[in-house]
RNA sequence: CGGGGAGUAGCGCAGCCUGGUAGCGCUCCUGCUUUGGGAGCAGGAGGUCGCGGGUUCAAAUCCCGCCUCCCCGACCA
């Protein structure tokens, strides 16, 4: 039983400074955590029994589904890193540390080489597959700016599992079976979710799925589709192109002095003052009938720089996330004066489609948005200050090397998968289903024997939760203005027992005899025995700290009553004094 | 990495412009009163004013440097 009069915790009365977002702030406030360190937390008694109940359910569910749990250190050398080339590749988002002797080491960010190495040392057979293990670690990463408390910081804990399987299909069973088993650990947590394509990126592998908790403050955007249920990462979203159009009959593109048009707003306000550009078809130009070249550079992770052109279509920008992700591991940035200055060739403005590309005199690459078919024509850039061509013809005028998709989406754009509109909405990845493939065995050499004596390179996949960031994200999505509001499963206690009474009154014998009563049936009780503090100020504590079920223990008694009360819905009930334990006992077994 | 804001008691803030005994609310402690919605009265504790340097008779306050935290941004040609 936990008494607060004794529980080490203080509530507070005004919001944290540093907090900004609300589950934040309401963690700070009833006293579950304190900020230790940039983008590091304590847990106070009443956070760490969250934390743990969240640790133990992502553990049974992982249980269940024969999983094995292992432990890793999180302090770890350098030479496995080393030999995946991760040591660098994770760049200044890896901490790194040397001991005494000048060894390095690192705080691992995560522990694909570690699992790797692991299985390599034991396993050599194809009857040892297919293997899943896991382990729940604090994980370290040199995040250049934490933010949101324990929702981004730099000492996480995560629980990562790793499939080890001797073909595509193994690898699809035991991706198949995390996905089950996430399903079933979010539901149990009370963790809205929802399920969205994600990046294989660069790391090679065939699908990858991230549960994301939908609200206001996740830093990942998803969009969703109301109509087929597609849903995907913005990130991982790929655009149906439009069909490709005939050019013949098409008009020739023209030059044309366009003075005063720095910007896309401007250009096509002097297309539509212009009588002699009119469109053909007689409606207006707008943005959408532009096409935008932007030059950036991509530094590659050897340090060599290379420049990249990519179009899109004059109403749409150019996603940075959509972007980087796209040519992972390569960094994208902008040209920059000095880049203008060093590529004559591009007029700042007026870039156009016959300066780019691999086999023009410039020798960029130029990719193009998907909605740039052959068929379709374009007003852009003519290389020259103050001048634009009307009825540039991809397929015809100009062949770009071939085709990116990282323009904008928004809200209303067409689904990929059945042409509704989508929605856009924001998410907090909570999980990550990844087959990850032969990228790490064949590193690190992971092999086992097969039927005929021969090697097989193992193919894995790898699944994390954010299990210290699901506190933050139930604390997020479940609390409301007064306070905190836990899932019982995960909450500090199934009853707040407040002794609402003068001290020495029948109210405080009463509520001793029930908590013990419910604490002898195993229910959790969270008793506010504090005396010398006012009623008021225990109800609000009650509301702030979040117990699912309230119960008072007070002036109803002189009656035989008790009341109890519903945190989330506020409804309360008075229930006979003789009836009131087994009442509860039903609540907490209905969950 | 760029731009803003901030650092003064455990928490939230004022004071700084115009240099001169460091303040308010909450919390905490003592006593009395109070006890169904963050109580009242009285008394009290609590400070390296982020760090370092400088100017000055005198610096929380002015000047220089540094550190840290929070927010926004990171492309729009």
């Amino acid at each position: 039983m936990l008494r607060l009069s004794t529980l080490f915790v203080r509530t507070l009365r005004e919001d944290p400074a540093d907090a900004e977002v609300p589950g934040h702030k309401l963690l700070t406030r009833a006293g579950y955590v304190r900020r230790a360190a940039p983008g590091g937390f304590t847990w106070l008694p009443l956070g760490w029994i969250v934390y743990r109940n969240v640790e133990r359910i992502v553990r049974e569910e992982m249980d269940a589904a024969g999983f094995q749990e292992v432990h890793f250190p999180a302090l770890l050398p350098r030479a496995p890193y080393e030999l995946t080339n991760r040591w660098t590749e994770y760049g200044d988002g890896l901490f790194r540390l040397q001991d005494r002797r000048g060894n390095d080491f690192l705080l691992a960010p995560t522990h694909e080489e570690m699992f790797t190495l692991l299985v390599k040392d034991l396993y050599s057979s194809y009857k040892d597959l297919p293997l899943v293990i896991y382990q729940i670690q604090t994980k370290f990463r040199d995040e250049a700016r934490p933010r949101a408390g324990l929702l981004r910081g730099r000492e996480f804990v995560m629980k990562d599992s790793y499939s080890f399987d001797i073909d595509d299909d193994g690898l699809e069973r035991s991706y198949q079976r995390h996905r089950e088993a996430y399903i079933k650990t979010f539901d149990r947590l009370g963790l809205p979710h929802v399920i969205v394509s994600a990046l294989s990126g660069a790391m090679g592998g065939s699908a990858s799925e991230e549960f994301l908790v939908p609200t206001d403050v996740g830093e990942d955007t998803f969009v969703r589709c109301p109509s087929c249920g597609y849903a995907a990462n913005v990130e991982a979203i790929n655009i149906a192109p439009p069909p490709e159009q005939p050019v013949d009959g098409l008009p020739a593109a023209q030059v044309h002095d366009t003075p005063d048009t720095p910007t896309i707003a401007t250009l096509v306000d002097l297309l539509n003052a212009r009588p002699d550009l009119a469109r053909a078809d007689g409606e207006a130009w707008t943005p959408a009938h532009t096409l935008k070249n932007v030059v950036l550079t991509l530094r590659n992770p050897d340090g060599s720089v290379e420049l990249l052109a990519v179009g899109v279509p004059g109403d749409r920008d150019v996603d940075m996330k959509r972007l980087e992700a796209a040519v992972y591991p390569a960094e994208p940035a902008p040209l920059g004066e000095a880049g203008f200055e060093a590529n004559p060739a591009l007029v700042k403005g007026y870039i156009g489609p016959e300066v780019l590309g691999e086999s023009s005199a410039s020798g960029i690459r130029f990719l193009v948005d998907p909605r740039v078919v052959t068929g379709t024509s374009w007003v852009t850039g003519a290389n020259q200050p103050g001048r634009h061509v009307v009825g540039l013809v991809a397929g015809r005028d100009f062949t770009p090397d071939g085709v990116i998709d990282v323009a904008e989406i928004g809200a209303g754009d067409a689904c990929p998968d059945c042409g509704a509109s989508v929605e856009m909405a924001r998410g907090v990845e909570m999980g990550h289903i990844f087959q990850l493939g032969r990228k790490y065995a064949e590193a690190l050499g992971l092999t086992v024997l097969g039927p005929d004596g021969k090697p097989i390179t193992v193919t894995m996949g790898s699944y994390g939760i954010g299990v210290s960031r699901a506190v933050a994200a139930l604390a997020e999505t479940t609390s409301d203005e007064i306070g905190l509001c836990w899932p019982r499963e995960v909450a500090p206690a199934d009853i707040h027992l407040v002794i609402a009474g003068k001290p020495g009154s029948d109210a405080w014998p009463a509520a001793e005899q029930l908590a013990a009563d419910l604490e002898a049936s195993g229910v959790r009780v969270l008793l506010d025995d504090r005396d010398s503090v006012s009623p008021g100020v225990k109800f609000k504590d009650a509301e702030l700290l979040g117990v699912p079920t309230i119960v008072v223990v007070g002036k109803g008694l002189a009656d035989g009553r008790i009341e109890v009360k519903d945190r989330r819905t506020g409804e309360r009930t008075d229930v006979p004094v003789a009836e009131v334990a087994d009442h509860l006992r039903a609540l907490v077994a209905a969950g």
